[in-house]
DNA sequence: CGCTCGGTTGAAAGGAATCAATTATAGTGG
DNA sequence: CCACTATAATTGATTCCTTTCAACCGAGCG
């Protein structure tokens, strides 16, 4: 369970103990820093923040059909959302990762759309989603940012809808994960994978053993060095190469 | 070119020639209505509104990378929405028919992600859109309605992503283009198809040649009757049982 | 130490894609 | 009005990738 090694980077708030502590690491920080509020508009975004946690592996944050009343950015850990399927099996809808914000899907019905699992320990900022759109109303920058995330994930959701193969699909995940941990002050090259092979592959829409074999092909290949679930990027270059069909980049 | 029968239906705002006239089937004006707002505030929200149209068939509305600035509801006809991957072979993203909004995951990189072509003779409502956020900080309901939507089309993008087989994405494709008709007072049961099978199979990552033989089987099967691109729904309880794995419902 | 579960490996089967050819259709121009 | 052409749709035969089925391995743990 060790984390990737944590690059240094300047936290964008401070992050010293104050009262009005903030998540340094989730999506509104930067946006309302960078629109250049002042310290009394931040106060009034913290008071709508509530950090909940630790989750420990497994913990369910929401269930699906949950009522829906708070978005949540993930301060630690990895999240895992999914659905079952009428056969009971695991639908992977995503993963999670420090800075991303969970929720999005849940307005539009007031109910979480699906389930959500943490895969290690998870800390969470909630935000209620009321209060913060009322707050929205006054904040331009925070209803722009709001606007931003959700249209974000719209395009997010249609990546994996393409007809790629497995390899494509294995490559495409490496790549995106590799890119995330890199934006949030990680290693892009060693990831420590929190979620299991069977996860992976329900993410992709594969088989496990298929993860497995693309895995073990791509090892061979040079591409990436895998132990267990700790798993090196070798050939960053090759593995883009793979991925752009995916990604669209 | 025929459109299905036009069902009766209670225009929910005045169509009567008013100058002010606004899309009676587009989303906004049920969410502004129903938020008892005054004529004033659907006058502000009529003057950012601009009536454009008609494209014919084969005209593009917008090109990826173009750059955004409105979103648009569909007033009349349909619009298709795609990318080119690596090859140049299409990806259909998505039909729109009237009522439905367009462009909404061109927020977030203030470029539109994909191409945009009319199908047939399109008619749009455009909507400037940082008018529109900007009067959303003071009409909490539109704010709201535009939250919907974009939480919407998030889960709407996440359906087609499961590893389905090729009867469960054609059944839940004719399903679903059977309740968008009947939800803006079109039948059920009797669709013209505005897209081509060629479109078709793009958008549920088939080949054509498998939505051809599909589509027969289901014919032989008395589930539909279809000529050309007059398609009748013959037992929708058996075909909504097929597309029950992939509409979750 | 042995059990269990996740992961890996191999062999076989299956569903959709691809290749190839034919038919149908709409549009064009004689 | 009717051939003629280009394009879309259909149909059949074959191939290929992934899944499925089955067995084995190996780490973690009581």
């Amino acid at each position: 369970m060790s984390t990737p090694a944590r690059r240094p980077r300047p936290s964008p708030i401070a992050d010293d103990g104050d009262e009005l502590r903030f998540c340094s690491t989730c999506a509104f920080s930067d946006a309302c820093l960078s629109q250049g509020y002042d310290k009394s508009s931040l106060a009034e975004l913290h008071v709508l923040v509530e950090h909940v946690g630790p989750f420990h592996e497994g913990m369910h944050l929401f269930r699906e059909g949950d009522e829906f009343n708070a978005i949540a950015a993930v301060r630690a850990g990895t999240v895992k959302t999914y659905v079952l399927d009428a056969e009971g099996r695991e639908q992977v809808l995503g993963f999670h990762l420090p800075g991303e914000v969970i929720g999005l899907d849940a307005i539009h019905a007031s109910r979480y759309p699906c389930n959500a699992v943490a895969l290690d320990t998870v800390m969470l900022c909630r935000f209620s989603f009321p209060k913060m759109a009322l707050l929205a109303t006054r904040m331009p920058g925070l209803q722009a940012q709001l606007f931003r995330l959700l249209s974000q994930d719209i395009g997010k959701a249609a990546l994996l809808s393409g007809d790629f193969s497995a390899d494509e699909r294995m490559a495409a995940f490496l790549v995106a994960l590799s890119r995330r941990f890199e934006r949030r002050g990680f290693s892009a090259t060693r990831l420590h994978l929190t979620m299991s092979r069977t996860d992976m592959a329900n993410y992709l829409r594969l088989a496990p053993e298929t993860v497995s074999r693309v895995l073990r092909r791509f090892q061979s290949e040079g591409l990436v060095g895998v132990d267990r679930r700790e798993l090196e990027i070798l050939d960053p270059a090759r593995l883009a190469g793979l991925a752009k069909a995916v990604l669209r980049d």
